[in-house]
RNA sequence: UGCCCGAUGGUGUAACGGUAGCACAGUUGACUCUGGAUCAAUCAGUCUAGGUUCAAAUCCUAGUCGGGCAACCA
């Protein structure tokens, strides 16, 4: 018998990853995650963090986290800290290779200055309208700038004078030198240098030139000896800018690998719609828990180690997708399944009375904490002659595999006794029931009877005197549609938000979870697994956020009449 | 209409010229003091057409479909 473990199966980066080191070309590996703090990071980005950081710590290199500020418009200082943030809850840590495009701002300015020099770039004063006429389009070649000619001195003088400030913004542009006529976009002559008159939420008003994106970002890649750098397909076509870019000045030129990015089913993923839904009080801030942002996750209540999971489970390709926000909601239940401790919460009560019980009586029963982990131990659960139980729980008339309070019938009363239900009351005027009247069988008492008889249903219930009344937080998906981006003309995305994605309620909660740290994670049996909000919850009384349902086989079974 | 990229069950993926496998979802059954969990079974796939080869999901060509690219955004 032979225990080797099956080989861990490597996505396409991985095995470049692995060639690299395997054929020498490289050392040690250097990855990089960088993001611009223009928003809050959301769980395509985990997916990215998972693999930046996650090939490096697999090879035993490291992972610089990249502040990628070059456009001082969007960005500022509570983003870099949420990124920060994110990023270590999630499991990851940078060290000391924390970093800020906008400190390579001298280093950039003085390549630019290089490709000039080479006759590789120009500063042109093309009006936006007519930058945009000479670029001409993807099926139409573009055509050259009159600027394209300028003497290196003249572009050399000009371009210091743009960042002495001499010129309005837009008024001039440095451009690579590459061709007008090129198939790709993105070589006819690029902008590489913008001029911006707008304060950096770092350096100030230092700069009033800032680069763009593709020149900036292959130099901070070269600056910092990334071995690898990994992004989302939409820069496939920037990868031969990008290694124009670093040919062009003789650098050090990493390897830029594009893979999909990440969709998700039922949620929107782009950093715009984010800061719509925000900025348009569709939910409440960034970390609102429906969103799929990491803030919004964790106050959910998700931990890094699904959230990890999820990302290893959905795999890196470059294909284009949709992963089915179940396989999320699998990683959770799969984890906390394991490790919540247990707790019964009616959500939907209805008063229970157990007629031959005597009353003022008062008894403690002993409630398992974890079956799934022994080592979690028991806990008191006070009894006594009124409870509460889920509505959903009590029918006056039912079909045989209804397995719960029906007159006539015996259920068990999670970790207590059995009970038979006697009798339904209902409101005359409205139908509604208002109690239901049980008689138990005290030879029962935790919930074995001595008979041996077997009972089919068992539900969950809290003492009515001894119950926590706490808030609770029932968050369904944000969206009714699996892609919300696919709208109809004249739709726009926010036509698909669910109206019920949030229901409040108040639920009657056992009383072991008054004083229980916030933060903290539980599974209310049969219902779902909650965590206790740790900023709305109060000393002593705790506010729930539902993370996610208990899968219900009885729903299916019920929805099939 | 130009360029780039992609295509394997419903979904996400593996198979690196040699038996199409895994997971999620679904379905069925067993078990159960959570209609949870667990276990078992089951459903279901190589975009199309040619070519190369003893042998093609894999290599080649063409097509189809999907995605990306025309910010002085990243």
């Amino acid at each position: 018998m032979t225990d080797e473990k099956p080989e861990e199966v490597l996505d396409f980066i991985r095995e470049i990853v692995a060639d690299d080191l395997r054929t020498g070309k490289h050392a040690g590996i250097v990855t990089r995650f960088p993001p611009e703090p223009n928003g809050y990071l959301h769980i395509g980005h985990a997916k990215a963090i998972c693999l930046d950081f996650g090939v490096a710590q697999e090879t035993g290199g490291r992972c610089h986290l990249r502040l990628d500020d070059t456009n001082p418009a969007k960005e500022n200082e509570e983003y870099v800290e949420s990124i920060k943030h994110d990023i270590q809850w999630l499991g990851f840590d940078w060290g000391e290779n924390l970093y800020f495009a906008s400190d390579y701002f001298e280093q950039m300015y003085e390549y630019a200055c290089e490709l000039i020099r080479n006759g590789l770039a120009y500063v042109c004063d093309l009006s936006v309208e007519d930058f945009k006429e000479y670029r001409g389009v993807p099926t139409r070649p573009g055509k050259d700038s009159p600027c394209r000619c300028r003497s290196v001195e003249e572009n050399l003088e000009l371009f210091r004078c743009m960042r002495e400030g001499d010129f309005e913004d837009g008024q001039y542009v440095v451009r690579a030198k590459i061709d007008m006529a090129s198939p790709n976009i993105h070589m006819r002559d690029p902008a590489i240098y913008r001029i911006k008159r707008i304060h950096h939420y770092r350096h100030g008003d230092k700069w009033c030139i800032y680069p763009t994106y593709d020149f900036a970002h292959c130099l901070e890649d070269s600056i910092e000896n990334i071995t690898h750098s990994l992004c989302t397909l939409e820069f496939e076509v920037h990868r031969p800018l990008y290694d124009w870019i670093l040919d062009a000045l003789d650098v050090y030129h990493p390897r830029q690998i594009e893979f999909a990015r990440l969709n998700l089913s039922y949620t929107v993923m782009s950093k715009r719609k984010l800061l719509e839904l925000v900025e348009g009080g569709h939910v409440n801030g960034w970390d609102d828990p429906r969103l799929p942002t990491i803030a919004g996750l964790r106050r959910r209540g998700f931990t890094p180690a699904a959230i990890r999971e999820f990302c290893k489970r959905v795999g890196i390709t470059k294909f284009d997708g949709l992963t089915d926000i179940s396989l999320l909601e699998y990683c959770i239940r799969d984890e906390l399944n394991k490790t919540a401790p247990r707790a019964m919460a009616v959500l939907n009560p209805v008063k229970l009375v157990i007629t031959n019980y005597p009353e003022g009586q008062d008894e403690e029963l002993e409630g398992i904490n974890n079956p799934e982990d022994p080592a979690a131990g028991t806990r008191v659960l006070p009894f006594s002659r009124e409870l509460y139980v889920e509505r959903e729980d009590v029918r006056e008339e039912a079909p045989k595999k209804f397995f719960r309070l029906v007159p006539g019938r015996e259920v068990r009363l999670r970790y207590a006794y059995l009970v038979t239900c006697d009798e339904v009351i209902k409101d005359p005027v409205t139908g509604e029931v208002t109690e239901v009247r049980c008689t138990y069988d005290p030879d029962t008492r935790g919930g074995n009877a001595p008979d041996g008889r077997k009972v089919r249903g068992t539900i969950h219930w809290v003492s009515a005197a001894h119950a926590l009344d706490s808030e609770m937080r029932l968050y369904d998906r944000l969206f009714m549609t699996e892609r919300p981006d696919e709208v109809k003309e004249g739709e726009d995305f926010k036509s698909h938000l669910n109206p019920d994605s949030l229901e409040t309620i108040t639920a009657k909660v056992e009383p072991s979870l008054r004083d229980v740290d916030p933060g903290t994670r539980c599974q209310f049996e049969r219902k779902c697994y909650a965590y206790i909000d740790p900023i709305d919850s109060q000393p002593g009384a705790p506010v729930f956020n539902r993370i996610v349902p208990l899968r219900d086989s009885w729903a299916k079974i019920a929805a099939k009449g």
